[in-house]
RNA sequence: UCCUCGUUAGCUCAAUUGGCAGAGCGAGCGGCUGUUAACCGCUAGGUUCCAGGUUCGAGUCCUGGACGAGGAGCCA
């Protein structure tokens, strides 16, 4: 008999085929017994019935403990009342084996479990069909990014995760022993590595894994993360803000074409998506603090409105970058950010030393930050300063700095966090359900 | 690091002023020919986070601790 994935199950109404998958849910109504069975691309329910089988059969499927893995033989048939994802469809069983009767007390009850729970049986909760939704979305949006560089010309550069120094002084580093080199530290960025990339091949990126030891314990951070790095020779701002606002078009597109059943079994309003398309709207700096003292100034709830404290030179909170893209139905540049509140590498705004050539592009609906990019500096002497004004060891940036002396040109790049993209394009309200094992402070199990 | 909140059955949560430890879900058994978080009946299931203290009596009050969550800062 051949087997189908669920996921196709469409292309067979009609046919007798095969599943292999786990028991999800079992429910009975005397002569009838209900099973919905998920096979790692869809869940499909499949229904016996006393009088077509024996009695020793349906007394097997109608005791079936949950998880349980099995081979299903029946006839696929058009049923709207069938639930499922895609759903639509239900087999009707002729056959029916087990390949392991899994044990009666499994641990997660099919309902509303609490995080701490969850996180501890995360190697069971991804069975659910919210965790699968958005895993597979995750794999979705992977895919969607390396297409897109692929086929615009960016070479992929894998850069080291072992690094010898922060390359950003601003946040914190995991430290491992380096046999007899001292410390060695995870990366937080491959950026600086890609800056020496373009000079050999124009336009690249890396994606891998990104470490920071920050203690940041909120619904938007992990300790480990992916994030992809394209970085441009020849490229200014403005170009790169073109450049990301249709690589992320492409992302929101290919996941509302391939992933639309995922979307919809998580309740994702697709209006909101669907409006994603170029150009984004891009603000400066300077007019984000206006508009958002404006909405200060609107606002009654005193405790709001103390959240909303800003002034110029100031580095945007989560309330601030919320107010913010309220404002807007579509994914928010804001550019020119204050210099002394970004890394040491960026470019100064011409005339204006105290604000710098930074792009940060805001999620809609409040996800904040997804993007953060900048064109970058490309005066050595400049650079060396900044090197030494945010208290960072001259000797390990000796190579980086000669980037600038040999064939030296403007470029730019710009980091993009899966997990928050993936965050937003769910409607997710924490990011660790957007990766399928999450580190966070608190946990490293399982 | 700081602020706030929380910890009771496998899970989600109740428990009045300090007075017999409870429900729903899940599990097992039985019933039901279309279930969608099914429904109905029965059964099993407890170190109330830990250590002290007050009290005739503590899930509840006090002291200390552990663990967790969300937010701030920082960031993608």
């Amino acid at each position: 008999m051949k087997i189908i994935s669920v996921n196709d199950i469409a292309e067979y109404d009609g046919e007798e085929v095969s599943i292999q998958g786990w028991v999800y849910k079992r429910t009975g109504k005397g002569k009838l017994a209900f099973l919905l069975v998920r096979d790692g691309s869809g869940f499909v329910q499949c229904v016996a019935f006393n009088g077509d089988l024996s009695e020793e059969l349906f007394e097997t499927i109608s005791h079936i403990p949950q998880e349980s893995s099995v081979v299903i033989t029946g006839t696929v048939r058009a049923d709207k009342r069938a639930p499922g994802l895609p759903g639509g469809y239900e087999i009707g069983i002729s056959a029916f084996s087990v390949i392991q009767a899994a044990n009666e007390d499994y641990p997660m009850a099919l309902k509303e479990h609490g995080a701490d729970f969850a996180l501890d049986n995360r190697h069971f909760w991804i069975r659910m069909p919210s965790q699968w939704a958005i895993l597979r979305i995750r794999a979705t949006v992977i895919s969607a990014i390396r297409e897109w560089l692929d086929t615009n010309g960016y070479i992929l550069m894998d850069t080291p995760i072992l690094t010898p120094a922060a390359a950003e002084g601003t946040t914190t580093l995991f430290e491992t022993e380096y046999f007899d080199e001292g410390k060695a530290y995870l990366a937080q960025t491959g950026q600086l590595y890609n800056e020496a990339n373009i000079f050999a091949f124009g336009k690249v990126y890396c994606f891998g894994p990104t470490f920071r030891a920050e203690k940041s314990k909120t619904r938007r951070h992990l300790t480990e993360f992916w994030m992809v790095e394209p970085e441009v020779a020849f490229c200014d701002l403005d170009q790169l803000m073109e450049i990301e606002e249709q690589f992320v078009t492409h992302i929101v597109k290919r996941v509302l074409k391939e992933r639309r059943v995922e979307l919809e079994s998580l309740g994702r309003d697709l209006s909101a998506l669907e409006q994603v398309d170029v150009p984004f709207p891009r603000i400066s700096y300077d007019k984000a603090v206006e508009m958002i003292k404006e909405i200060q100034a609107e606002t009654e709830d005193p405790e709001e409105k103390a959240l909303l404290d800003i002034e110029w030179g100031m580095d945007f909170g989560a309330r601030h970058e919320t107010v913010l893209t309220k404002k807007f139905d579509k994914p928010l540049f804001v550019y020119g950010y204050p210099t002394q509140v970004k890394a040491f590498y960026m470019e100064p705004m011409p005339g204006r030393p105290e604000a710098c050539k930074s792009v940060d592009l805001l999620a809609p609906e409040g996800y904040g930050e997804i993007t953060g990019g900048s064109e970058r500096m490309s005066d050595p002497d400049l650079l060396l300063q900044r090197i030494h004004e945010h208290g960072l060891p001259e000797e390990s940036f000796k190579w980086y700095l000669q980037l600038r002396q040999f064939g030296s040109v403007p470029h730019s790049g710009f980091g993009m966090g899966v997990e928050r993209t993936v965050a937003w394009l769910c409607g997710t309200d924490h990011i660790r359900e957007t990766i399928p094992f999450p580190r966070t402070i608190k946990r490293v199990y399982p």
